[in-house]
DNA sequence: AGCATAAATAATAA
DNA sequence: TTATTATTTATGCT
């Protein structure tokens, strides 16, 4: 009495690779552990590189032709996909993740570029302070990291926020410089000086 | 003098802002490349396990006696920690690591019962909400984009949805806004005009 | 075959 | 640290 739940749906590499009758093979010769096996490295190798499954599609939609979304790239990783289409991918993400890892191996900037994201993207910061707020405080912090009451209501005011949000601000720029600063300082090691 | 540890006036931190590199080592001793090398290996390490920060630090808090949070392994990862306290803290995270990894060897279910999480846990299955549901979250997101936990239960009850469900509604919802207003002319501070 | 967005994870203001 | 925002991943839908 086993009905199949499929209603003629073509399974997943996922759920096939979970039957232990196939062997690892499908019906069509396709070695569907070797898929599974790859994907699960895939996803180790992406992530060691530091990229996102949006970076990955829109590498691949560029250096590739098609499209590939980052819904593709979660569906492959989760072996959410046909074995079909699974087959038709892996050499694809193969040969572009190994070009991927041989441009970082010359060194961050030579992936990002590879990848083709802006090399020195902005990081969005929380909502309390417009990106403009941010430029401003961080060219007084630079001048004085440490400001004094009065100077730190005078930037309050300037800037339309809160006397405290801005005082905690220096505090934790303060935290976070000391804290990163030593350990941090020595992976700029590519930058032409001595 | 006494020794000022408040954030608010301690004047030796811009004594650290402009203060020379030693070479890998601090001017106590610590090895702060090997700190660096540490770090980064941790994270690679730690998705190869499929481990979360939030897992690692239940885990090491389970274990090791006080508490580590998510955002104290996010902060060691980043580096964003004193030398001192990240002296101190990879050991630990090192021996843990190795014996997480001891446990995964043994298979994924070890692994998963030595972090003392739920065995699988499974992602929650996405919500489909109704078009008269949303339009009433709407409505409410329209007089109120930050609900309290209070109104939020409310707003659950009223319509019969999870109230977890919900929360993160308003959370995804505060969020499309701000990407989409983020196009258009963004005015992020409603505070008194100037 | 991939968009929209719910859910999960990482980062950070307080 | 904690509570929240920012970012990334996963999935319901057509």
């Amino acid at each position: 009495s086993s009905v199949p739940i499929t209603c003629g749906d073509t399974p997943t590499v996922g759920q096939l690779v979970s039957k232990p009758q196939q062997g690892g093979t499908d019906e069509e010769g396709i070695n569907l552990e070797e898929i599974r096996e790859f994907a699960k490295n895939f996803k180790i190798r992406r992530l060691s590189l530091g990229l996102t499954q949006t970076q990955v599609g829109q590498a691949l939609t560029a250096t590739e032709g098609p499209a590939y979304s980052q819904s593709a790239i979660c569906r492959f990783e989760k072996l959410d996909i046909t074995p079909k289409s699974a087959q038709k991918l892996k050499p694809v993400l193969e040969r572009w993740l190994a070009e991927a890892e041989l441009w970082n191996q010359k060194g961050q900037q030579n992936l990002m570029e590879f990848v083709g994201g802006e090399p020195s993207k902005k990081r969005k910061r929380r909502t309390s302070f417009t990106p403009q707020a941010i430029e401003v405080l961080n060219t007084y912090f630079e001048k004085n990291a440490l400001p004094t009451g009065q100077e730190i209501t005078e930037i309050a005011k300037e800037l339309n926020y809160d006397r405290e949000v801005v005082r905690v601000w220096f505090c934790n720029r303060r935290q976070t410089l000391k804290n990163t600063s030593k350990i941090n300082a020595f992976q700029c090691e590519n930058e032409g000086a001595t």
